[in-house]
DNA sequence: TCAAATCATCGTAATATTACGATATTATAA
DNA sequence: TTATAATATCGTAATATTACGATGATTTGA
């Protein structure tokens, strides 16, 4: 199965972004690190209507895409957005929404 | 399992689109509509690494997305994007990456 | 009417995702 | 040193996703 190899490095790239984005949990992560109101994992946890493994699991995974980085702080884990990912995350995504849809010739 | 129904329900729709997308497949598929010059099922699934019964089925998942629309013409079907539903989740999406992300405050 | 073409759907298998509780790990505090 | 607090990881179960071939449905063309 996962024939994802033979699709171009650009849709792969554009790929694990989105996906890594398409659960409501780790959006409402995402913006709960931007707002900066929380960004420690125990935080994260209160708000969400998920167990502290599952939080954990979600945050491994933005973190595998590269969007987020953590910090031991004492026995605390202070959860960052990687800027430079992010914002490389932001521009490809945008370039998809934008750029290839210009040309809008209806066709049925 | 599965516990969404306790998120908001903006982060719920942001999830349905972002989750559409988030197969290189489906992403193809998307930028081949746009480009307008394919539209066919057929021709579509001559472009990707991908049987015919899997392409039928990931057309279908943007379709309940509300992405994607097909009109039967003869034996083929013509597949276009719905451009209400596709501004749409560009707003969303955009409103996402851009909005909610201004005030960096470093924290760790 | 019948065959061919096109696409959707069904059945099914392999794998991935999501979720939880239990436990391990690590750092601080007593 | 030991207990506590915070988080990660493990084990596991339920469900979803991805993929394919086979089959079904529909339309056109012979």
């Amino acid at each position: 199965m996962h024939k994802k190899k033979e699709f171009s490095k650009e849709d792969l790239e554009l790929a694990k972004y989105l996906k890594a984005l398409s659960h409501p949990a780790r959006i409402s992560i995402m913006k709960q690190l931007a707002s900066s109101t929380t960004c420690f994992c125990g935080e994260i946890v209160e708000v969400l209507p998920l167990s502290q493994s599952t939080v954990s699991q979600h945050l491994k995974e933005l973190k595998e895409a590269g969007l987020v980085k953590g910090e031991i702080e004492g026995t605390k884990v202070c959860y960052c957005i990687d800027d430079i990912e992010w914002q490389k995350a932001i521009d490809v995504i945008s370039s998809f929404l934008n750029n290839n849809f210009h040309k809008k010739i209806e066709c049925c």
